[in-house]
DNA sequence: TCCTGATGAGACAAGTATGTCTCACATGGG
DNA sequence: CCCATGTGAGACATACTTGTCTCATCAGGA
């Protein structure tokens, strides 16, 4: 077997494994590692090879997360344009890894006493930051602190994934909703 | 044994019991019934005397959350001042349960192809009509469905109980930091 | 063709939660 | 005092998941 052929053959397949477990937990988080295997197309036993256990791929898709949304953040360039703008290209990035993020929102909370990985708080710390220089350009209120505004975005992200895929709102209608209620609050602007 | 004297017992008992799970399960939801039964101060055997299973047990939470959340609805007077007025006090009526509607929240997920209770969508139907009325009287913007802001509503109240128990937010702010957000959003009046 | 290595199927042991059961104990009423 | 009822402790079987292992198979490269 050649070098490069062993490193490319297991990186695609851990891919492949790593985002069909993200698509099956975030739509049933008790899945066994049998149901992650076989949603992956492989056996057990493979899906064992490549992660030492069910700890394993979590944290795994824990980095995958963290990965997505750092690339969301590197592509959304929080510092061009205003904040307003800024935040509304976020959420357009982050749409796609929604349904990630809400599986493991939730599972975090089986982590504790762990101490929350230090990816989470990069990613903190860069919401919080975008907030921030809302705030102090004057286009965000500053009563609200802005690790509320960035935890009240993790929990709009995760309401909206689940309420798409249990179909009580349109999915066409994501970010549209996700957006205006962050930014505008329900009331109507006179 | 008196038949008062039977049920009257077993009713503080098992009320006891279910808000001690509560408190428990809101804070770490993979408790298992040894765990819920000691923090209850009862024995395991007791704990299955009086709920069946894991499954009557969280059904059991589940129509508790339920009947509290009507309880904070009925308590609102939902249909006196303005639509505004109303989802304050409804906010404020809901901070208590508010760690038993997150746990609840997530733990739906699970009992996916069952249809969910009843009770939910009742409740479900009841926010959305105060949504409603206060988009007709001209209150709230009429662009985000009723349906999204009640399902936002939820989010923010699990998020915002997540947020307090992590310490990442004050309690004293829970109330102020999600009505403000969901009415109000992020951008500054002009 | 032969050989290497990954895979799938399945057996297996271990750990854990669950649900049921029995028995001893205590409390409270008759 | 005696008895009934609820309770706690613990044994027990069961089910489920996990993690490890073996073995047969198969595809790709030398």
């Amino acid at each position: 077997m050649s070098h490069m052929g062993y490193r490319c053959l297991m990186a695609v397949d851990r891919d492949h494994v790593l985002r069909s477990a993200a698509a099956l937990l975030t739509r049933k988080s008790t899945a066994t590692m049998d149901e992650v295997a076989r949603a992956a197309g492989i056996s057990r036993a493979t899906l064992h090879r490549q992660f030492a256990g069910r700890d394993a791929l979590v944290r795994a898709l824990e980095a995958l997360g963290i990965e997505e949304c750092e690339a969301a953040l590197d592509a959304t360039r929080l510092d061009e344009g205003t904040a307003q703008e800024a935040l509304r290209r976020l959420v357009k990035e982050l749409e796609r890894v929604a349904g990630l993020l809400a599986f493991l929102y939730t599972e975090n909370q089986l982590f504790e006493g762990e101490g929350q990985n230090e990816g989470w708080a990069r990613l903190d710390a860069r919401m919080a930051a975008l907030f921030r220089r809302g705030q102090e350009d004057g286009e965000f209120r500053i009563d609200l602190s802005p690790a509320w505004l960035t935890e009240a975005l993790y929990g709009l992200m995760a309401s909206g994934a689940w309420a798409v895929t249990e179909g009580r709102v349109a999915a066409k209608d994501f970010h549209y909703m996700i957006v205006e209620l962050l930014l505008g609050g329900a009331l109507r602007r006179e």
